[in-house]
DNA sequence: ATACATACC
DNA sequence: AACTGGTATGTAT
C-alpha cells in the first residue's frame, strides 16, 4: 500500500526544510527539497528516516482505528475539568529574549570579510546556525554542511568557537540580569526573563536612569548635566544633547520600552540584536519572540481577549513542544492552528494521555507557566545556582 | 523498570 | 565522505 509517491510525501514531513522559522519565507521549496532527497538518498540517516517515518505511520492509523471506534456518546461525556480558565494568571510580565542567528552573527560580527556572504557555523557533518544570507538558499541549522553547500556553493562555513560564544553569553546575561536576577537561560543565546518586578521599580525611575548614550556602553548617561526637562516633549526620538557629544535616548516606563531598552544594551555591549516577545506566560511569550525576528520585538496585551485573538490562527507547530511528530498526528485529526485544537478538546482527551491532553488544553487556552524557574545569578561570576539536590541526584 | 521516542537548542 | 550532542520528558513494553 506504500507506493513510491506516498512514501516519498512521508519523507518529506519528516525530512524537508522546515520554513516554519524566521527568514525562510518565500524560498523554491520543492527546489530545495528535492536537492535535500537527492544528498540524502540511500544514506545510513535516510534509511533510518524511513523507519521512523514507518512507525508515525503506525502510531497514527491506531490512533485513527481508535477515534473510529468512539461514539458520539462517549465524546459528549468527556469532562475537560473546567477550572483552567478561573486559574488563568495575567499579572506577570514574561519575557522571551532570543539572540539573532547567534553563533553566526558573533562570527560576522569579529570577520567583517563574512557580512555579505551567506555563511554557517559549524562543520560539513552538521551546521549549528547559519546567517539570513544563507537562509535565502534553505541553509539552515541543524542541516548537514554538505547538503547547505549543494543548496549553496558559495556557502562559506566557520567552525564552532565554542569559548567565544560563551564569553559573549555572559555579556548578554549581565544586560538580562539587570532586568531579572532570576532570569532562567535556556541556552547561550535565548532566556526567560520575569520583568514584573523591574517594571514596578521602574515606574518612579527619572528619566535619567532610562537614558542612554548610544555611543558610550554599559552605564546610563551622567546625570549631572543632563536635565529630564529636556527630554520631555521628544520621548520617542532621539535627541542630542548640546554640548554632548553623541545621541542619547531615553526610553519609557512600559513594558515594551523596558524591553526596547534591554535589546538596545546587549546591541551596544555586543553588536549584536536580539529579538523578543513579551507576553502574560512564557509559552505566548516564546512564540512572540519568534514574531518579528530578526531585531525585533512582539507583545501580548494582559487582557484574557488579547490572548485568545492572538491564539486563534497560530499554527500549532509554533508551540514549543509540538515538533513535527505531533504537528502530523494533530494534521490527522484535522487540527493546524489552537482555535481547532480547542474545538476537539474531547475527542483528544480520548485519544492520548492525560499528560498530552492537558497540555493541548493548556495551549488551546493560550495558558502557561507564569512563574520562571527559581535559579540565582550571582553578580560576579553569572554562575547559576539552584536549589541544593538530594543526594540521589548528586 | 527499562528502552525507545519526541522535542528543544 | 559526510546527518551534532546534551538534556528533559513522554510513551511503550
Amino acid at each position: 500500500m506504500d507506493g513510491t509517491a506516498d512514501s516519498r510525501e512521508g519523507m518529506l514531513s519528516r525530512m524537508a526544510l522546515n520554513d516554519n522559522k524566521a527568514g525562510m519565507e518565500g524560498l523554491d521549496r520543492d527546489k530545495i527539497n528535492n536537492i535535500i532527497l537527492e544528498a540524502s538518498k540511500g544514506s545510513r540517516f535516510y534509511v533510518n528516516e524511513v523507519k521512523k517515518e514507518q512507525q508515525v505511520n503506525e502510531r497514527i492509523g491506531k490512533m485513527m482505528r481508535h477515534k473510529a471506534k468512539l461514539t458520539e456518546q462517549q465524546i459528549q461525556k468527556a469532562q475537560l475539568s473546567a477550572e483552567l480558565e478561573m486559574g488563568r494568571e495575567l499579572g506577570r510580565v514574561i519575557v522571551h529574549v532570543d539572540m539573532d542567528a547567534f553563533y553566526a552573527a558573533v562570527e560576522m560580527r569579529d570577520c567583517p570579510e563574512l557580512k555579505d556572504k551567506p555563511m554557517a557555523v559549524g562543520s560539513m557533518s552538521m551546521l549549528s546556525t547559519s546567517n539570513y544570507h544563507a537562509r535565502r538558499y534553505g541553509v539552515r541549522a541543524a542541516m548537514p554542511g554538505f547538503i547547505a553547500k549543494k543548496l549553496c556553493p558559495n556557502l562559506v562555513i566557520v567552525p564552532l568557537n565554542f569559548d567565544k560564544y560563551t564569553a559573549v553569553s555572559e555579556q548578554v546575561r549581565e544586560v538580562f540580569a539587570a532586568y531579572d536576577p532570576h532570569f532562567l537561560p535556556m541556552s547561550l543565546d535565548e532566556a526567560y526573563l520575569d520583568i514584573t518586578e523591574h517594571l514596578h521599580e521602574r515606574q518612579h525611575w527619572p528619566e535619567s536612569m532610562r537614558s542612554y548614550k548610544s555611543c558610550d556602553n554599559e552605564v546610563p548617561v551622567e546625570t549631572d548635566n543632563l536635565s529630564p526637562v529636556l527630554f520631555e516633549d521628544s520621548p520617542s526620538s532621539s535627541p542630542s544633547l548640546p554640548g554632548s557629544d553623541g545621541k542619547v535616548e531615553v526610553f519609557g516606563t512600559s513594558p515594551e520600552e523596558a524591553v526596547r531598552e534591554m535589546r538596545f544594551r546587549i546591541e551596544q555591549k555586543t553588536s549584536l540584536t536580539a529579538s523578543a516577545g513579551i507576553a502574560p506566560n512564557m509559552m505566548l511569550a516564546k512564540v512572540c519572540s519568534d514574531k518579528n525576528k530578526p531585531n525585533g520585538q512582539y507583545s501580548i496585551l494582559p487582557e484574557r481577549q488579547a490572548v485568545m485573538d492572538f491564539i486563534r490562527d497560530l499554527p500549532v507547530r509554533k508551540v514549543s513542544g509540538i515538533g513535527k511528530v505531533t504537528e502530523k498526528m494533530l494534521a490527522a485529526l484535522d487540527i493546524f492552528t489552537c482555535a481547532q485544537l480547542g474545538q476537539q478538546m474531547r475527542v483528544l482527551s480520548l485519544l492520548f494521555s492525560e499528560t498530552s491532553w492537558h497540555h493541548f488544553l493548556q495551549i488551546s487556552l493560550g495558558l502557561g507557566s507564569t512563574r520562571i524557574e527559581r535559579c540565582v545569578t550571582l553578580p560576579a561570576l553569572s554562575i547559576r545556582v539552584t536549589e541544593p539536590l538530594p543526594l540521589s541526584e548528586m
